[in-house]
DNA sequence: GGAAGATAGTTGCATACGCAACAAAAATCT
DNA sequence: AGATTTTTGTTGCGTATGCAACTATCTTCC
């Protein structure tokens, strides 16, 4: 295969690979100098924390929070552990799990949120106008997308 | 601190946040699947060939390629075992090695491109104009350049 | 010129994550 | 209903990576 791709694709790809690595490490160095736990967190409590009743199956929190199903395993241990959620039986199928927000993962999200919001805002957000994140917003929106439920990685 | 950060920022943040996930899993998924090595490497075998002579020091490198210092070392070492660089001292900083691109590394560089290439182009550059993509290079440049050398982590 | 401090790269240890293999429970097919 | 296949979540194992601590070397300052 040799799609096209123009030059100033590659560019803009460059562009974006680096930004994120950056912002990301960024954002993850202020969590951490803040002793609060990572984005990865972050991410699974907050998909719990938008899902209805606050809980979602294991496999569906794998999806939404970008990792695999073994994964996600260790990180609800974590979460589990730390409180912040509780596995739950499924009732209309044995073989799976819910994962349930707690009122003290509420509690955390609360507590990670400013800290995230001022390193997007520092790292991301200051650098572009309205109209501009209004582009990317819309841009990256066909991106992920296109992607949908990401391939869900083999079995993992 | 809580600076100004309009919804659609934050709107943009998301959309960026996980169209980056979802392409970056499917193009080391690429990867994987011919058997070639994973991005990492192959950002640390570009960023040597693009250096002068193609050779780079190890802290260097490390910056370019987005490593922390201990990462890095441990990246060279395999890039070392699979021949595709070479350690060589510097004569002018007894404490500072070189990395050095050998043939077999610059050969290798031309395996992994076309499925890289062909990656970016399936799962990013297909879903933006060249008008989008000028517009994501000139973003993204603000946006990385702002941060610059990051932080280089601390010690590690 | 020598001591104190900074810097380069390496190593020990801990953590995060994926894949393959597995057990249990559906779902499907006959 | 019973056998086969699929799906769900977990576990074993390997890999990637960061931080802190370390050594060797360079730099600075007296």
């Amino acid at each position: 295969m040799k799609p096209s791709l123009p030059e100033i694709h590659l560019e803009a790809w460059r562009r974006y690979y680096v930004s994120f690595w950056r912002v990301f490490a960024a954002v993850e160095a202020d969590l951490a100098a803040a002793e609060l736990p990572s984005l990865s967190w972050y991410d699974a409590l907050y998909e719990l924390y938008l899902a209805p009743e606050r809980r979602l199956r294991m496999s569906a929190l794998a999806r939404s929070a970008l990792l695999s199903r073994s994964g996600l395993t260790r990180l609800v241990d974590k979460l589990e552990q730390a409180r912040l959620i509780e596995r739950k039986a499924c009732p209309e199928d044995g073989r799976a799990q819910y994962a349930q927000l707690t009122d003290k993962g509420v509690e955390t999200l609360r507590k990670i949120w400013p800290v995230y919001r001022a390193g997007i805002a520092k790292y991301f957000a200051t650098h572009l106008s309205e109209a501009e994140a209004r582009q990317i917003a819309a841009m990256f929106t066909r991106v992920a997308t296109a992607m949908q439920p990401p391939p869900v990685g083999a079995t993992g």
